[in-house]
DNA sequence: TCAAGGCGGAGCGAATCGCTCCGTACTCTG
DNA sequence: CAGAGTACGGAGCGATTCGCTCCGCCTTGA
Protein backbone atom coordinates (compact mmCIF):
# COMPACT_ATOMS: atom_id res chain seq x y z
CA UNK A 1 0.00 0.00 0.00
CA UNK A 2 2.76 2.40 0.89
CA UNK A 3 3.82 3.91 -2.38
CA UNK A 4 7.26 4.67 -1.00
CA UNK A 5 8.06 1.06 -0.25
CA UNK A 6 6.90 -0.09 -3.66
CA UNK A 7 9.07 2.40 -5.44
CA UNK A 8 12.05 1.41 -3.31
CA UNK A 9 11.57 -2.26 -4.12
CA UNK A 10 11.22 -1.59 -7.79
CA UNK A 11 14.34 0.54 -7.74
CA UNK A 12 16.21 -2.25 -6.02
CA UNK A 13 15.20 -4.66 -8.77
CA UNK A 14 16.18 -2.35 -11.61
CA UNK A 15 19.46 -1.73 -9.80
CA UNK A 16 20.37 -5.40 -9.65
CA UNK A 17 19.22 -5.90 -13.20
CA UNK A 18 21.36 -2.98 -14.36
CA UNK A 19 24.32 -4.33 -12.40
CA UNK A 20 24.04 -7.67 -14.13
CA UNK A 21 23.78 -6.06 -17.58
CA UNK A 22 26.68 -3.69 -17.10
CA UNK A 23 28.75 -6.49 -15.64
CA UNK A 24 28.08 -8.54 -18.75
CA UNK A 25 29.15 -5.70 -21.01
CA UNK A 26 32.07 -4.20 -19.13
CA UNK A 27 33.36 -7.19 -17.20
CA UNK A 28 35.32 -6.68 -14.02
CA UNK A 29 35.85 -3.07 -15.03
CA UNK A 30 32.19 -2.26 -14.52
CA UNK A 31 31.95 0.94 -12.51
CA UNK A 32 29.37 1.88 -9.92
CA UNK A 33 28.59 5.05 -11.84
CA UNK A 34 27.79 3.05 -14.97
CA UNK A 35 25.49 0.74 -13.04
CA UNK A 36 23.63 3.63 -11.45
CA UNK A 37 23.29 5.38 -14.79
CA UNK A 38 21.96 2.23 -16.42
CA UNK A 39 19.40 1.84 -13.67
CA UNK A 40 18.41 5.46 -14.13
CA UNK A 41 19.15 6.44 -10.55
CA UNK A 42 21.78 8.63 -8.93
CA UNK A 43 24.91 7.29 -7.37
CA UNK A 44 23.73 8.44 -3.99
CA UNK A 45 20.63 6.28 -4.22
CA UNK A 46 22.73 3.24 -5.03
CA UNK A 47 24.94 3.78 -2.02
CA UNK A 48 21.98 4.20 0.28
CA UNK A 49 21.00 0.60 -0.46
CA UNK A 50 24.43 -0.97 -0.68
CA UNK A 51 27.22 0.21 1.57
CA UNK A 52 29.94 -0.75 -0.89
CA UNK A 53 30.40 -1.98 -4.41
CA UNK A 54 31.39 -5.35 -3.04
CA UNK A 55 28.14 -5.64 -1.11
CA UNK A 56 26.20 -5.04 -4.33
CA UNK A 57 28.15 -7.74 -6.13
CA UNK A 58 27.73 -10.15 -3.24
CA UNK A 59 23.99 -9.58 -3.30
CA UNK A 60 24.01 -10.21 -7.04
CA UNK A 61 26.00 -13.36 -6.50
CA UNK A 62 23.56 -14.68 -3.91
CA UNK A 63 20.68 -13.91 -6.25
CA UNK A 64 22.42 -15.84 -8.99
CA UNK A 65 22.98 -18.83 -6.72
CA UNK A 66 19.36 -18.70 -5.60
CA UNK A 67 18.24 -18.73 -9.18
CA UNK A 68 20.46 -21.72 -9.93
CA UNK A 69 19.04 -23.68 -7.03
CA UNK A 70 15.44 -22.76 -7.74
CA UNK A 71 15.85 -23.73 -11.38
CA UNK A 72 17.44 -27.02 -10.36
CA UNK A 73 14.64 -27.85 -7.94
CA UNK A 74 12.10 -26.94 -10.57
CA UNK A 75 13.93 -29.27 -12.94
CA UNK A 76 13.90 -32.12 -10.45
CA UNK A 77 10.17 -31.61 -9.98
CA UNK A 78 9.67 -32.36 -13.66
CA UNK A 79 8.80 -36.04 -14.12
CA UNK A 80 10.68 -36.11 -17.44
CA UNK A 81 14.43 -36.35 -16.63
CA UNK A 82 15.51 -34.77 -19.89
CA UNK A 83 12.99 -31.94 -19.84
CA UNK A 84 14.03 -31.23 -16.26
CA UNK A 85 17.71 -31.05 -17.06
CA UNK A 86 17.24 -29.07 -20.27
CA UNK A 87 14.91 -26.66 -18.54
CA UNK A 88 17.45 -26.11 -15.79
CA UNK A 89 20.26 -25.45 -18.24
CA UNK A 90 18.21 -23.15 -20.41
CA UNK A 91 16.90 -21.25 -17.43
CA UNK A 92 20.39 -20.63 -16.10
CA UNK A 93 21.69 -19.59 -19.49
CA UNK A 94 19.03 -17.00 -20.28
CA UNK A 95 19.40 -15.71 -16.74
CA UNK A 96 22.95 -14.76 -17.67
CA UNK A 97 24.55 -16.99 -15.08
CA UNK A 98 27.98 -16.49 -16.64
CA UNK A 99 27.92 -12.73 -16.18
CA UNK A 100 29.42 -12.97 -12.73
CA UNK A 101 32.53 -14.85 -13.83
CA UNK A 102 34.62 -11.68 -14.22
CA UNK A 103 34.14 -10.69 -10.60
CA UNK A 104 34.74 -14.17 -9.23
CA UNK A 105 37.77 -13.87 -7.01
CA UNK A 106 37.40 -10.13 -6.57
CA UNK A 107 34.67 -10.38 -3.95
CA UNK A 108 34.79 -12.12 -0.62
CA UNK A 109 32.85 -15.39 -0.53
CA UNK A 110 30.51 -15.46 2.43
CA UNK A 111 29.59 -18.74 4.07
CA UNK A 112 26.04 -18.16 2.86
CA UNK A 113 27.32 -18.15 -0.70
CA UNK A 114 29.47 -21.23 -0.36
CA UNK A 115 26.64 -23.11 1.31
CA UNK A 116 24.27 -22.27 -1.50
CA UNK A 117 26.90 -23.17 -4.08
CA UNK A 118 27.40 -26.53 -2.39
CA UNK A 119 23.68 -27.18 -2.47
CA UNK A 120 23.61 -26.17 -6.12
CA UNK A 121 26.29 -28.73 -6.91
CA UNK A 122 24.30 -31.43 -5.16
CA UNK A 123 21.15 -30.58 -7.06
CA UNK A 124 22.98 -30.60 -10.37
CA UNK A 125 24.55 -33.96 -9.52
CA UNK A 126 21.10 -35.31 -8.87
CA UNK A 127 19.76 -33.96 -12.15
CA UNK A 128 22.65 -35.48 -14.08
CA UNK A 129 22.45 -38.81 -12.28
CA UNK A 130 18.73 -39.06 -12.96
CA UNK A 131 19.25 -38.25 -16.62
CA UNK A 132 21.98 -40.87 -16.88
CA UNK A 133 19.80 -43.54 -15.32
CA UNK A 134 16.97 -42.74 -17.70
CA UNK A 135 19.49 -42.85 -20.56
CA UNK A 136 18.54 -39.43 -21.89
CA UNK A 137 22.01 -37.92 -21.50
CA UNK A 138 25.31 -38.91 -23.04
CA UNK A 139 27.19 -41.12 -20.66
CA UNK A 140 30.44 -39.27 -21.28
CA UNK A 141 28.95 -35.99 -20.07
CA UNK A 142 29.48 -35.25 -16.38
CA UNK A 143 28.08 -32.60 -14.06
CA UNK A 144 31.16 -30.44 -14.50
CA UNK A 145 30.46 -30.32 -18.23
CA UNK A 146 26.98 -28.98 -17.56
CA UNK A 147 28.42 -26.34 -15.23
CA UNK A 148 30.91 -25.25 -17.83
CA UNK A 149 28.26 -25.18 -20.53
CA UNK A 150 26.08 -22.90 -18.46
CA UNK A 151 29.02 -20.66 -17.71
CA UNK A 152 30.10 -20.67 -21.35
CA UNK A 153 26.68 -19.81 -22.73
CA UNK A 154 25.68 -17.67 -19.79
CA UNK A 155 26.82 -14.61 -21.61
CA UNK A 156 27.42 -13.82 -25.22
CA UNK A 157 30.35 -11.53 -26.00
CA UNK A 158 28.83 -10.63 -29.35
CA UNK A 159 25.38 -9.82 -28.06
CA UNK A 160 26.79 -7.86 -25.12
CA UNK A 161 29.04 -5.88 -27.42
CA UNK A 162 26.24 -5.09 -29.82
CA UNK A 163 24.04 -3.95 -26.98
CA UNK A 164 26.84 -1.75 -25.69
CA UNK A 165 27.20 -0.16 -29.09
CA UNK A 166 23.47 0.30 -29.34
CA UNK A 167 23.22 -1.71 -32.54
CA UNK A 168 19.60 -2.65 -32.03
CA UNK A 169 19.28 -3.76 -35.64
CA UNK A 170 21.89 -6.50 -35.43
CA UNK A 171 21.05 -7.30 -31.81
CA UNK A 172 17.83 -9.17 -32.40
CA UNK A 173 19.41 -11.26 -35.15
CA UNK A 174 22.39 -12.10 -32.94
CA UNK A 175 20.17 -12.94 -29.99
CA UNK A 176 18.10 -15.22 -32.18
CA UNK A 177 21.19 -16.96 -33.54
CA UNK A 178 22.42 -17.40 -29.98
CA UNK A 179 19.16 -19.09 -29.09
CA UNK A 180 19.66 -21.47 -32.02
CA UNK A 181 23.17 -22.18 -30.78
CA UNK A 182 21.91 -23.09 -27.33
CA UNK A 183 19.37 -25.44 -28.85
CA UNK A 184 22.13 -27.09 -30.87
CA UNK A 185 24.31 -27.56 -27.83
CA UNK A 186 21.42 -28.99 -25.82
CA UNK A 187 20.69 -31.37 -28.65
CA UNK A 188 24.33 -32.43 -28.66
CA UNK A 189 23.95 -33.56 -25.05
CA UNK A 190 21.45 -36.29 -25.93
CA UNK A 191 22.66 -39.85 -26.27
CA UNK A 192 22.64 -41.87 -29.46
CA UNK A 193 25.16 -39.79 -31.28
CA UNK A 194 27.96 -41.65 -32.90
CA UNK A 195 31.04 -41.03 -30.78
CA UNK A 196 32.08 -37.72 -32.33
CA UNK A 197 32.60 -38.88 -35.89
CA UNK A 198 35.62 -37.28 -37.41
CA UNK A 199 35.49 -34.32 -35.13
CA UNK A 200 37.17 -32.54 -33.61
CA UNK A 201 40.52 -32.53 -35.33
CA UNK A 202 43.58 -32.52 -33.14
CA UNK A 203 44.56 -29.41 -31.28
CA UNK A 204 47.83 -29.21 -33.19
CA UNK A 205 45.92 -27.77 -36.12
CA UNK A 206 46.62 -24.10 -36.85
CA UNK A 207 48.51 -23.68 -33.61
CA UNK A 208 51.89 -23.33 -35.24
CA UNK A 209 51.85 -19.64 -34.58
CA UNK A 210 50.52 -19.59 -31.06
CA UNK A 211 51.30 -21.88 -28.24
CA UNK A 212 47.98 -22.98 -26.83
CA UNK A 213 49.06 -24.83 -23.77
CA UNK B 1 71.96 -14.95 -38.66
CA UNK B 2 71.99 -11.74 -36.79
CA UNK B 3 71.12 -12.72 -33.27
CA UNK B 4 69.61 -9.32 -32.59
CA UNK B 5 66.98 -9.67 -35.27
CA UNK B 6 66.01 -13.15 -34.11
CA UNK B 7 65.49 -12.02 -30.56
CA UNK B 8 63.45 -9.07 -31.72
CA UNK B 9 61.19 -11.31 -33.78
CA UNK B 10 60.73 -13.74 -30.95
CA UNK B 11 59.94 -10.88 -28.58
CA UNK B 12 57.34 -9.60 -31.03
CA UNK B 13 55.66 -12.99 -31.06
CA UNK B 14 55.60 -13.36 -27.29
CA UNK B 15 54.27 -9.81 -27.10
CA UNK B 16 51.29 -10.54 -29.33
CA UNK B 17 50.67 -13.81 -27.57
CA UNK B 18 50.73 -12.08 -24.20
CA UNK B 19 48.39 -9.39 -25.49
CA UNK B 20 45.89 -11.99 -26.58
CA UNK B 21 46.06 -13.83 -23.25
CA UNK B 22 45.76 -10.72 -21.11
CA UNK B 23 42.92 -9.49 -23.31
CA UNK B 24 41.10 -12.76 -22.71
CA UNK B 25 41.54 -12.48 -18.96
CA UNK B 26 41.04 -8.78 -18.35
CA UNK B 27 38.79 -7.82 -21.24
CA UNK B 28 38.71 -4.27 -22.47
CA UNK B 29 40.38 -3.20 -19.22
CA UNK B 30 43.63 -4.92 -20.21
CA UNK B 31 46.50 -2.51 -19.56
CA UNK B 32 49.68 -2.09 -21.55
CA UNK B 33 51.72 -2.67 -18.39
CA UNK B 34 50.03 -6.03 -17.82
CA UNK B 35 50.70 -7.11 -21.37
CA UNK B 36 54.35 -6.15 -21.17
CA UNK B 37 54.74 -7.91 -17.83
CA UNK B 38 53.09 -11.06 -19.19
CA UNK B 39 55.45 -11.05 -22.15
CA UNK B 40 58.36 -10.59 -19.78
CA UNK B 41 59.55 -7.38 -21.39
CA UNK B 42 59.68 -3.78 -20.24
CA UNK B 43 57.07 -1.24 -21.19
CA UNK B 44 59.69 0.68 -23.13
CA UNK B 45 60.35 -2.29 -25.37
CA UNK B 46 56.66 -2.63 -26.12
CA UNK B 47 56.38 1.01 -27.12
CA UNK B 48 59.42 0.77 -29.38
CA UNK B 49 57.52 -1.71 -31.55
CA UNK B 50 54.04 -0.25 -31.32
CA UNK B 51 53.57 3.48 -31.19
CA UNK B 52 50.30 3.25 -29.28
CA UNK B 53 48.10 0.73 -27.52
CA UNK B 54 45.64 0.97 -30.38
CA UNK B 55 48.31 0.04 -32.91
CA UNK B 56 49.07 -3.12 -30.92
CA UNK B 57 45.40 -4.08 -30.83
CA UNK B 58 45.00 -3.35 -34.52
CA UNK B 59 47.97 -5.60 -35.29
CA UNK B 60 46.42 -8.29 -33.13
CA UNK B 61 43.13 -7.87 -34.93
CA UNK B 62 44.76 -8.24 -38.34
CA UNK B 63 46.56 -11.35 -37.14
CA UNK B 64 43.26 -12.77 -35.97
CA UNK B 65 41.61 -12.07 -39.31
CA UNK B 66 44.56 -13.62 -41.12
CA UNK B 67 44.22 -16.72 -39.03
CA UNK B 68 40.52 -16.93 -39.79
CA UNK B 69 41.12 -16.69 -43.51
CA UNK B 70 44.02 -19.13 -43.53
CA UNK B 71 42.00 -21.64 -41.54
CA UNK B 72 39.06 -21.21 -43.90
CA UNK B 73 41.23 -21.75 -46.98
CA UNK B 74 42.78 -24.77 -45.37
CA UNK B 75 39.28 -26.06 -44.69
CA UNK B 76 38.21 -25.54 -48.28
CA UNK B 77 41.30 -27.43 -49.42
CA UNK B 78 40.05 -30.48 -47.53
CA UNK B 79 38.13 -32.77 -49.91
CA UNK B 80 35.77 -33.77 -47.09
CA UNK B 81 33.26 -30.93 -46.63
CA UNK B 82 32.54 -31.76 -43.02
CA UNK B 83 36.14 -32.24 -41.98
CA UNK B 84 36.96 -28.96 -43.66
CA UNK B 85 34.25 -27.03 -41.84
CA UNK B 86 34.89 -28.68 -38.48
CA UNK B 87 38.62 -28.11 -38.82
CA UNK B 88 38.02 -24.44 -39.56
CA UNK B 89 35.74 -24.00 -36.57
CA UNK B 90 37.99 -25.85 -34.20
CA UNK B 91 41.06 -24.00 -35.42
CA UNK B 92 39.42 -20.63 -34.86
CA UNK B 93 38.15 -21.63 -31.43
CA UNK B 94 41.45 -22.86 -30.02
CA UNK B 95 43.10 -19.78 -31.50
CA UNK B 96 40.95 -17.75 -29.14
CA UNK B 97 39.17 -15.86 -31.88
CA UNK B 98 36.68 -14.48 -29.41
CA UNK B 99 39.28 -12.77 -27.28
CA UNK B 100 39.12 -9.62 -29.34
CA UNK B 101 35.40 -9.07 -28.84
CA UNK B 102 35.87 -6.74 -25.84
CA UNK B 103 37.98 -4.29 -27.84
CA UNK B 104 35.72 -4.33 -30.87
CA UNK B 105 34.46 -0.80 -31.24
CA UNK B 106 37.29 0.70 -29.20
CA UNK B 107 39.81 0.57 -32.03
CA UNK B 108 39.60 2.17 -35.43
CA UNK B 109 38.86 -0.28 -38.22
CA UNK B 110 41.35 0.12 -41.05
CA UNK B 111 40.34 -0.65 -44.62
CA UNK B 112 42.83 -3.51 -44.50
CA UNK B 113 40.87 -5.03 -41.64
CA UNK B 114 37.45 -4.60 -43.22
CA UNK B 115 38.70 -6.06 -46.50
CA UNK B 116 40.06 -9.13 -44.74
CA UNK B 117 36.86 -9.48 -42.75
CA UNK B 118 34.85 -9.34 -45.95
CA UNK B 119 36.99 -12.05 -47.50
CA UNK B 120 36.60 -14.11 -44.34
CA UNK B 121 32.83 -13.89 -44.64
CA UNK B 122 32.99 -15.06 -48.24
CA UNK B 123 35.18 -18.03 -47.35
CA UNK B 124 32.87 -19.04 -44.52
CA UNK B 125 29.86 -18.77 -46.81
CA UNK B 126 31.60 -21.09 -49.23
CA UNK B 127 32.40 -23.59 -46.49
CA UNK B 128 28.82 -23.59 -45.26
CA UNK B 129 27.34 -23.82 -48.74
CA UNK B 130 29.60 -26.77 -49.59
CA UNK B 131 28.63 -28.54 -46.40
CA UNK B 132 24.96 -27.97 -47.08
CA UNK B 133 25.21 -29.37 -50.58
CA UNK B 134 27.01 -32.46 -49.29
CA UNK B 135 24.30 -32.77 -46.63
CA UNK B 136 26.77 -32.93 -43.74
CA UNK B 137 25.44 -29.84 -41.95
CA UNK B 138 22.03 -29.12 -40.51
CA UNK B 139 20.01 -27.19 -43.04
CA UNK B 140 18.75 -24.79 -40.39
CA UNK B 141 22.29 -23.66 -39.53
CA UNK B 142 23.52 -20.61 -41.43
CA UNK B 143 26.90 -18.95 -41.71
CA UNK B 144 26.02 -16.42 -39.04
CA UNK B 145 25.45 -19.29 -36.61
CA UNK B 146 28.96 -20.57 -37.27
CA UNK B 147 30.38 -17.10 -36.70
CA UNK B 148 28.56 -16.78 -33.43
CA UNK B 149 29.62 -20.24 -32.33
CA UNK B 150 33.26 -19.40 -32.94
CA UNK B 151 32.90 -16.14 -31.07
CA UNK B 152 31.01 -17.83 -28.24
CA UNK B 153 33.56 -20.61 -27.79
CA UNK B 154 36.54 -18.50 -28.72
CA UNK B 155 37.16 -17.79 -25.11
CA UNK B 156 36.15 -19.45 -21.92
CA UNK B 157 35.36 -17.20 -18.96
CA UNK B 158 35.96 -20.03 -16.54
CA UNK B 159 39.30 -21.12 -17.96
CA UNK B 160 40.49 -17.52 -18.25
CA UNK B 161 39.49 -16.80 -14.68
CA UNK B 162 41.22 -19.90 -13.36
CA UNK B 163 44.39 -19.01 -15.25
CA UNK B 164 44.25 -15.52 -13.84
CA UNK B 165 43.96 -16.90 -10.33
CA UNK B 166 46.80 -19.32 -10.99
CA UNK B 167 44.67 -22.34 -10.18
CA UNK B 168 46.74 -24.73 -12.27
CA UNK B 169 45.11 -27.73 -10.63
CA UNK B 170 41.60 -26.93 -11.77
CA UNK B 171 42.76 -25.40 -15.02
CA UNK B 172 43.62 -28.61 -16.84
CA UNK B 173 40.32 -30.19 -15.83
CA UNK B 174 38.38 -27.13 -17.00
CA UNK B 175 40.31 -26.96 -20.28
CA UNK B 176 39.58 -30.63 -20.88
CA UNK B 177 35.89 -30.15 -20.13
CA UNK B 178 35.85 -27.19 -22.49
CA UNK B 179 37.30 -29.39 -25.23
CA UNK B 180 34.50 -31.90 -24.61
CA UNK B 181 31.99 -29.10 -24.88
CA UNK B 182 33.33 -27.99 -28.24
CA UNK B 183 33.12 -31.54 -29.52
CA UNK B 184 29.51 -31.75 -28.37
CA UNK B 185 28.62 -28.49 -30.10
CA UNK B 186 30.32 -29.62 -33.31
CA UNK B 187 28.42 -32.86 -33.13
CA UNK B 188 25.20 -30.92 -32.72
CA UNK B 189 25.82 -29.23 -36.06
CA UNK B 190 25.54 -32.48 -38.00
CA UNK B 191 22.30 -33.32 -39.73
CA UNK B 192 20.01 -36.21 -38.88
CA UNK B 193 19.07 -34.98 -35.45
CA UNK B 194 15.43 -34.96 -34.70
CA UNK B 195 14.31 -31.32 -34.83
CA UNK B 196 15.24 -30.40 -31.28
CA UNK B 197 13.04 -32.85 -29.40
CA UNK B 198 11.52 -31.28 -26.36
CA UNK B 199 14.23 -28.70 -26.01
CA UNK B 200 14.65 -25.92 -25.38
CA UNK B 201 11.78 -24.82 -23.22
CA UNK B 202 10.36 -21.40 -23.85
CA UNK B 203 12.23 -18.34 -22.78
CA UNK B 204 9.51 -17.39 -20.35
CA UNK B 205 10.84 -19.98 -17.94
CA UNK B 206 12.53 -18.58 -14.86
CA UNK B 207 12.48 -15.08 -16.24
CA UNK B 208 9.85 -13.80 -13.90
CA UNK B 209 12.40 -11.95 -11.90
CA UNK B 210 14.43 -10.43 -14.72
CA UNK B 211 13.30 -8.95 -17.95
CA UNK B 212 15.33 -10.65 -20.62
CA UNK B 213 14.31 -8.63 -23.64
C1' DT C 1 88.31 -0.75 -25.48
C1' DC C 2 84.81 2.15 -27.05
C1' DA C 3 80.90 3.81 -29.63
C1' DA C 4 76.09 2.35 -30.51
C1' DG C 5 71.72 1.17 -29.47
C1' DG C 6 68.20 -2.05 -27.48
C1' DC C 7 66.59 -2.54 -22.86
C1' DG C 8 63.80 -1.95 -18.35
C1' DG C 9 61.33 0.92 -15.47
C1' DA C 10 60.70 5.41 -12.74
C1' DG C 11 57.68 9.01 -13.24
C1' DC C 12 54.58 12.40 -15.79
C1' DG C 13 49.84 14.53 -16.53
C1' DA C 14 45.34 12.97 -17.30
C1' DA C 15 41.56 10.23 -16.53
C1' DT C 16 38.77 7.40 -13.70
C1' DC C 17 37.89 4.99 -9.68
C1' DG C 18 34.87 4.20 -5.17
C1' DC C 19 32.66 6.90 -2.12
C1' DT C 20 30.85 11.15 0.74
C1' DC C 21 28.07 14.95 1.50
C1' DC C 22 24.82 18.40 0.78
C1' DG C 23 21.27 21.29 -1.56
C1' DT C 24 16.86 20.28 -3.68
C1' DA C 25 12.28 18.58 -4.20
C1' DC C 26 8.83 15.53 -3.22
C1' DT C 27 5.71 13.13 0.31
C1' DC C 28 2.98 12.67 4.20
C1' DT C 29 0.69 14.53 8.55
C1' DG C 30 -1.87 17.75 11.50
C1' DC D 1 -2.21 24.75 3.65
C1' DA D 2 2.03 24.72 6.29
C1' DG D 3 5.89 22.53 7.83
C1' DA D 4 8.64 18.58 9.17
C1' DG D 5 10.73 14.62 7.38
C1' DT D 6 12.98 12.01 3.94
C1' DA D 7 14.62 10.15 -0.39
C1' DC D 8 16.95 11.88 -4.33
C1' DG D 9 20.73 13.37 -7.75
C1' DG D 10 25.18 14.67 -8.61
C1' DA D 11 29.33 17.77 -7.64
C1' DG D 12 33.57 16.81 -5.79
C1' DC D 13 37.08 14.39 -2.72
C1' DG D 14 41.52 11.70 -2.33
C1' DA D 15 43.43 7.65 -4.20
C1' DT D 16 44.46 4.82 -7.82
C1' DT D 17 45.53 3.54 -12.37
C1' DC D 18 45.87 4.73 -16.96
C1' DG D 19 48.81 5.46 -21.53
C1' DC D 20 53.01 7.09 -22.56
C1' DT D 21 57.89 9.47 -22.31
C1' DC D 22 62.47 9.74 -21.12
C1' DC D 23 66.75 8.35 -19.39
C1' DG D 24 70.48 5.63 -17.29
C1' DC D 25 72.24 0.92 -17.71
C1' DC D 26 74.31 -2.80 -20.03
C1' DT D 27 74.91 -6.02 -23.64
C1' DT D 28 76.78 -6.18 -28.36
C1' DG D 29 80.01 -5.91 -32.42
C1' DA D 30 84.25 -4.16 -34.30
Amino acid sequence: MTTRKDIAERNDRTLLQAARDVLAEDGAHASVAAIAARAGVGIGSLYRRYKTKEELFQRLSVLSLDHWNEAAEQGLADPDPWAGLAGFIYGCVVFGQGSLAPVAGTIEVTQEMSAKARRGDELLDELVQRAHQADVLRKDVAAVDISLLIEQFGRSPVVDQLRKQGRGDLLTAAAEARRRLIAIALDGLRPGHSPLPGSPPGEELFTGRWSNK
